[in-house]
DNA sequence: CAACGATAATTGTGTGATAATTGGAAAGAG
DNA sequence: CTCTTTCCAATTATCACACAATTATCGTTG
């Protein structure tokens, strides 16, 4: 019987959004790191999810198999699905990613990614100086140009991820791919998070420049030299930073 | 006694993996990292999926939302779904990872991960050094004991997983987390791939013991060479492995 | 030739039914 | 009373089918 459904006539009509299974996971998912289901926990049946969102069972379950997919739940019938632990979570996973920075105040979060920032991109750094190609080196010196002519703080904070993704690339390592989601993160919440402070690009401009001159030279030791000065002084802005 | 139905009475009784739509996403998954499916390139549409693997199409929808959340390909109505550049998989996921590494030779496989673990695990002893809790020094302690009274290869490299699972448990840093899914899968294959060369205890625990030295002492840099002299000689057993 | 509109292929969502799995209750044995 | 076995029921897993939404493709037309 083709009943006439009410899916979404009862609300706003300003959520046209399709992938209603998308909706949901975010839902779930960030309902999970945000802790209202701890790990071990059972969440609801994926009867109960479908009235709760208004929402047939079929998007319901694409939404869990996404969730479990990402090593946030495992299912077993009789029982439900149940909330792994924390070390399960593929947490270098962009959207677990975005659900955690949200869960995570945006201070801690900082904090969390310069300690690892100063694990990692030092050491991408001292791979680049060895492993570039030209082709990399030239992708590198661009974003640096385009950090420096950009016209306003967007265009700088772009040129700046591009910079930082390039570096990444630079070091030619296949499985620090992951890692370039942590740099893109932080560096957006790191200027939002200092917007009312100018940019300051005639500090963080020279700073870049001294990494990129290192990668050109090819000394390892001088580009993981000019990484942690520039860690320095992003630590120094998060330090200062209003929270 | 209830009738014993045929879900695995075909051969291995190491195989009571049922999950329809994960032995799907298995079978894509594995195909779009061995390079089956290209970056761009168009997948089969999920009607031949269903056809070729004799299951539903809701069991295919159910894979795709799987592989689709790991970063691994993205669908549209009318287009189908298109492997996403390589830059935005889930490398850190369990299942890719496991994926990579098949598609990956063991040789090439190590290499890379003994380049990431310089990076990276160097850098996690320094923060245990600095970090670490007693409960985890306590842990890292009785994972080193496991190692020096193993009685076999295969407690050894449990053990083994456990003592690196454990350090960088003690740097405290939920970000570094993921990284544990490259040590463990880079020891189980670095045992496999020097089977037949003794597993040499009497070298790499003191290497080990090193390590756990340093972070009890809190001396941040000593855990840094320790650790530096450990995938030293790890370096050595690849570069003479069989290959 | 360019703009437009109809068509069709493909994924997205919904519905209902049945199978498989298994925790827990009920029944039975000692 | 305690332990074991049997059975029930809750929940996920899979299936089949229908229809909606999206949009590439192609033919039509001005």
């Amino acid at each position: 019987m083709p009943v006439r459904r009410g899916s979404q006539e009862a609300g706003q009509p300003a959520k046209p959004e399709h992938k209603l299974h998308k909706k949901v996971a975010q839902e779930i998912g960030a309902g999970i790191l945000r802790g209202d289901y701890p790990p071990g926990a059972l969440l609801p049946n994926e009867a109960e999810w479908s009235r709760k969102f208004g929402v047939s069972r079929t998007a319901v379950r694409e939404a869990i198999k996404t969730l479990s997919g990402k090593g946030l739940l495992v299912s077993q019938p009789k029982v439900g699905s149940r909330v792994e632990p924390r070390a399960r979570w593929s947490l270098l996973d962009r959207d677990v990613l975005d659900w955690h920075s949200a869960a995570t105040g945006q201070r801690a979060f900082l904090e969390s990614t310069q300690e690892i920032r100063q694990l990692i991109e030092t050491g991408i750094a001292a791979l680049a100086a060895r492993k570039r190609t030209p082709e990399q080196l030239a992708e590198l010196e661009e974003a640096l140009e385009a950090m420096r002519v950009a016209p306003d703080t967007d265009s700088l904070v772009e040129a700046d991820v591009r910079y930082h993704l390039a570096l990444l690339a630079a070091a030619n390592n296949d499985l620090l791919a992951p890692f370039g989601l942590i740099v893109e993160r932080a560096l957006a919440i790191l200027f939002a998070y200092t917007s009312r402070n100018n940019p300051r690009p005639e500090i963080i401009i020279p700073l870049h420049e001294a990494i990129v001159d290192a990668v050109r030279a090819g000394d390892s030791g001088a580009a993981r030299d000019a990484v942690v000065a520039l860690l320095a002084d992003t630590d120094g802005v998060i330090a200062k930073g209003h929270d």
